[in-house]
DNA sequence: CGACTATATCGACAGTTGTCAATATATGGG
DNA sequence: CCCATATATTGACAACTGTCGATATAGTCG
């Protein structure tokens, strides 16, 4: 039977972040154990889904994966806007719910606002859904 | 600087599925490769956010948990709506759209629907959101 | 300064979502 | 066959969401 074994390793900062990865944005840290060990608790649900609806979003997840994919790993918003084909006000609006998730972080230089992946972010979301 | 190391295997059956698979559920199968390698397409990302979407529900995320770790995996609704503290409609609606995502199982034995997670199916959600 | 450009915010509006009460649909037991 | 129980469906309603056009803010370059 064919089977396409995943071999993934995760590493996530446990206590002290650096400098550069507090800088880049909010630190991702999972929210909880693994779902299927212990049930998850009513708050860290509610903290969970908060950061999930970020990316449940066909748009969203098409912003990361440009941002992520692009040379040197950022992109302003005047070059996500024609790839997503929507208003620059619709793909600021997206690209604020992603930074205040924590999975993008924002620095403006100039005029432009560059926006990059936070690392480990989407790893930290991925975390709770493994079953160790 | 510490740091946890999570070390994730997944295996996603690629041809034949098994015919306990089969009945278990649809087959969890990765809707695409990972975000931050490529771009995904926005017909990948429309069926993407549409599982995420299940799944990033506090009360959904909860329900997932309490019937992964139940008992022989696997729980009812009237051991759910308690839980919860939803109404009977609710919870149901609820496990339905889990259902319909190919998360949770529903089989019937006499009056009682027992829901299960379909195996696979929340590491095949995570892969795309891991880096390789 | 003043025009130009990039981005963010605001207000409005349609569409979706989570919830419940009421009701419908099984299924098993006397 | 009818009742009791477990679950699903329906209809309604408030709350949230994604989108846009209009406008505000802020930085750049003459």
């Amino acid at each position: 039977m064919g089977r396409v074994v995943i071999v993934t390793i995760i590493e996530l900062p446990l206590v002290s972040r650096d400098a550069a990865e507090a800088a880049a944005g909010v630190a991702p840290a999972a929210c909880c154990g693994p779902l299927t060990r212990e049930t998850i608790t009513a708050s860290d649900a509610e903290v969970f889904a908060r950061t999930l609806k970020a990316i449940a979003d066909p748009v969203r997840l098409r912003l990361v994966s440009i941002v992520a994919a692009s040379e040197g790993q950022e992109a302003c918003v005047c070059d996500l806007t024609e790839p997503v084909g929507l208003s620059q006000p619709t793909v600021s609006h997206h690209l604020k719910i992603l930074t205040e998730a924590g999975i993008l972080s924002r620095s403006k230089r100039g005029t432009w606002a560059y926006y990059r992946l936070v690392p480990g972010a989407l790893e930290a979301i991925a975390a709770p859904l493994v079953s160790v």
